[in-house]
DNA sequence: TGTACATCAGTGAACGCGCGTTCACTGATGTAC
DNA sequence: TGTACATCAGTGAACGCGCGTTCACTGATGTAC
C-alpha cells in the first residue's frame, strides 16, 4: 500500500492517498465556486450554495478553506494567472522582434480573456468586494500582464536602442516612479518610455473594463476596431518601431 | 390656508404641504442612503437600514422608492450630475480659449470627484451590480463629462480649424462610430479626432478606476504626477494646441 | 363655509429567504512502535 | 505484521443575523360640492 502510494505517478509521488484526496477536492470546491463566479458574480458567490452543488454539507467547506474571503483569494489568484498566461501565451506566437505584434497579441488577449469571464475579470479588475482585503499572496500574479509589456519593451529597447526616441523628462514624483517601474519589469528602458508604458497599461485596462461595464454603448460599441486603434497609437505613444 | 400655499416661495408654489413633505422626505431618503453608499459601498446599502436611520419603518420607503432597484438608480443619477456638474464648473474657470486649460480643469475635476466620493465612483464606474439594469434616464447624465471634452474640443476645431493635425483615416466600423460621436457632442470636429477623443475619455476614467481601485499600488502610486503628464499627453494625441 | 368622500403616508406584523460560522460528534485513514 | 493511538474529513444541528417585500390597518390631509 505504502509502496504503491511511492511507487505512484510523479504528480502524486509520496502523497497519501487523503492528501490526494484533500488536494482534488480542493479544486473541485475552486471549479464549482468559478462555475458560480462565472454565473452570477462575486456577490453571489456563497459557500453554501458551493457546498451543495458538491452534495456537501456546508461545514465540511470549512476543513479546505478556512472562510469566504480565502475561497475568494484563491478565486482572484486563479484568474490573475489566467488572464496574464493568456496574455504570455499570445505574446510569445508573435515573432521576438516584431514588438508591435507582441504588444498587439497581449492586448487583444487580454481583452479576449476578459469578454470570455467578465465576472472573473470584475473580480478583479472592477470595483473591490466591500470588507475584503486582496492579501500580498495576490500581488505577483496581478502584475503578469504589465511584465509581458515591460519585457517587449526592454526587448525592443535593447534591439534598437539608437533609433528610439527618448521622451523628455518627467515632472515630479513620476521620474522616480518610472524609474523604478523599469528597473523591475523593463531594464535598460528609460523613464519617460515607461512612463508612457504605463499609460498604455492603464489605458489597456481602461478600456476593457468600458467595453465590459457598459460605458461604450452609443459610441465605441462594438469596440473591435477602436480597440484595436487604440492599441496601435499607444505602439506609437511608447515609441515601438514599426515593422 | 390655501392663499398661504399659492403665495409661497417659487419653488413651492401651487404645492401642497402633502407634496412639499413628500418632495423633502424623497431627498432626506436619497440622502440617507447617499451616506450609507459612501461609508459602505453599494452592497451593504439595504432599504432597511436607510429607514431604521430615519426613524421610519422599512415599509413606510414604499411610498417613495417602488423598490430597492429605484433607489439605486436615484443615486445613479445623482452621482453622474453630481460628477458631471463639477467637471462643468471646473472647465467653466478657464478662458474659453485656453483649450487645453479646460481640458486639464475637466479630467482634475473628475478625478477630485471621484476621490471625494470613491463609492458613489464606483457605482456608477466599477463593476455593474449583478441583476440590474441601468434604465434609461441614465444616459444622458452619463454623458456629462464626455460632453464637455466634446465641447472644447469642437471650439479647439473652430477656432483654429487651419492649423490643427488631422490623423489618418480609421479603420472599418469605427470611421462611422466617430462620425457620430463627433456630430452629437463635438459639431465640425473630423471622426479622426472625434476618435482619439474617445481614446481620452477612456483612459481618463481608467485612470481614476485604477488609482481608486488600488492598481497603481507600487507603480504610479500616488498618482497625482502621473495623472497630469497622461493628461498632457492626451491633449498632444487628440492635437489642442499649445497655449 | 361646512360637510362627505377620496387620497395618501405611515404602522406593525408577517412571510420567506439565505447567509457565514461554530461545535460536538462519528468513522475512516495514517503513523509509531 | 499487528495493534494502539492520533489525525483528519465530513455530518447535522444550531446560532444569530439581515434582507426585500406584502398586506390590512389607522389617521391625517386634500378635494368637490
Amino acid at each position: 500500500m505504502k509502496q504503491m502510494a511511492q511507487a505512484g505517478q510523479a504528480a502524486h509521488a509520496g502523497q497519501t492517498a487523503r492528501a490526494r484526496a484533500r488536494a482534488q477536492l480542493t479544486g473541485e470546491i475552486k471549479e464549482e465556486a468559478r462555475r458560480q463566479l462565472a454565473a452570477e458574480g462575486a456577490q453571489r458567490l456563497s459557500l453554501r450554495a458551493v457546498a451543495r452543488e458538491l452534495g456537501m454539507v456546508s461545514s465540511a467547506l470549512y476543513r479546505y478553506f478556512p472562510s469566504r474571503d480565502d475561497l475568494l483569494t484563491a478565486l482572484i489568484i486563479d484568474a490573475y494567472n489566467a488572464l496574464g498566461e493568456s496574455a504570455e501565451q499570445a505574446a510569445a506566437q508573435a515573432p521576438t522582434t516584431d514588438f508591435r505584434g507582441r504588444w498587439h497579441a497581449c492586448a487583444a488577449a487580454a481583452r479576449a480573456w476578459a469578454l470570455a469571464h467578465p465576472h472573473e475579470y470584475a473580480l478583479i479588475y472592477g470595483s473591490p468586494v466591500p470588507g475584503y482585503r486582496a492579501p500580498a499572496e495576490t500581488i505577483a500574479p496581478a502584475g503578469r500582464v504589465a511584465r509581458v509589456l515591460g519585457t517587449l519593451l526592454a526587448d525592443a529597447w535593447q534591439a534598437s536602442e539608437a533609433t528610439l526616441p527618448v521622451p523628455p523628462p518627467l515632472p515630479g514624483q513620476l521620474a522616480a516612479q518610472a524609474e523604478t517601474i523599469a528597473d523591475l519589469i523593463a531594464p535598460g528602458v528609460p523613464g519617460p518610455v515607461a512612463a508612457r508604458a504605463i499609460i498604455a497599461w492603464t489605458q489597456l485596462f481602461g478600456m476593457i473594463s468600458f467595453e465590459l461595464f457598459g460605458q461604450f454603448a452609443g459610441s465605441a460599441d462594438p469596440a473591435d476596431d477602436f480597440f484595436g486603434y487604440a492599441v496601435e497609437q499607444l505602439a506609437d505613444l511608447i515609441g515601438l518601431p514599426r515593422p
